[in-house]
DNA sequence: TCTCTTTTTAGACAAAGTCTAATGAAAGGA
DNA sequence: TCCTTTCATTAGACTTTGTCTAAAAAGAGA
């Protein structure tokens, strides 16, 4: 699994080292949306040492390099490495975001920009999730 | 001016304070997508004594009440009157932030939702504004 | 007026993210 | 191999945005 993900940065021209090719690795294989900090804590497990001025310097980076998107929800910094055109629900009940499929944004909306230039879209939509309503419905 | 907005309170069923009069009026009345902070810079020049906890208090109560949106940029909360449906751009050169008019983002994407409620929609778009790329093509 | 509730205040506090100066690791050249 | 240069990483102090708290002020109703 972290081989893949070395194997895109590799294509991306990007420098490996061990913390880059870990920091890209745990996003690359979660579905979750994970904060800076989360990221920083589980990977603390394996490299204690790890600081915080990396994982952000780095997330920083990966960003600017195209390889992973940043939005932010509940005024934290969420990252995914899935860069192709999506959106995300966030669950205000359960704090959970998930992925929507939702594509071209760009394309769809380039109308409207008239002679602005854009390269980058996030779409959140709020609200609450199948699992949180069920139990709403059973106890609340 | 001030009238307009007070009366969009009332008809909200909001009871009327001095500083929520106020606090609303001011962002009824721009159609820039002021921060708190500058929110607050800004009324105070009028009311010297405005405190920030009465700031954040009030535009979060608006929020609720569903009389205001908002959206972060940069990192900073940013608040529109505006409650039709519409989208962002966001100039990263100048640090502009500009209405697009993009309406039923909800009602468009309905089927992808499946069993979720939602009840609000984020949009931003990042990108370099007109103005910005004129001035990059001149000088830099 | 008196009482009860809600709003507002000042400023201490918390959390997320930034900065800095020092250390460590990798790459290229003699 | 050793030296030099460059870039990555570190710890933790610092900044900024937003929250909390306890007290004062302002309204609303009897």
């Amino acid at each position: 699994m972290l081989h893949n993900a070395t194997e895109i940065l590799k294509q991306k021209g990007i420098k490996i080292t061990h913390h880059r090719a870990e920091i890209y690795a745990y996003l690359f294989n979660t579905k979750e949306h994970p904060t800076a900090e989360r990221i920083l804590d589980d990977l603390r497990k394996k490299m204690p040492t790890l600081s915080k001025a990396t994982v952000y310097n780095t997330l920083d980076y990966f960003e600017k390099k195209g390889i992973i998107k940043m939005f932010i929800v509940d005024d934290k910094r969420h990252y995914d490495a899935n860069v192709e055109c999506h959106a995300h629900f966030h669950c205000v009940e359960c704090g959970r975001v998930m992925d929507l499929d939702i594509p071209n944004l760009i394309e769809m909306h380039k109308a409207t920009f008239r002679d602005k230039e854009v390269f980058n879209a996030v779409l959140i939509f709020n609200g609450i999730c199948e699992d949180c309503l069920k139990k709403g419905g059973q106890n609340g």
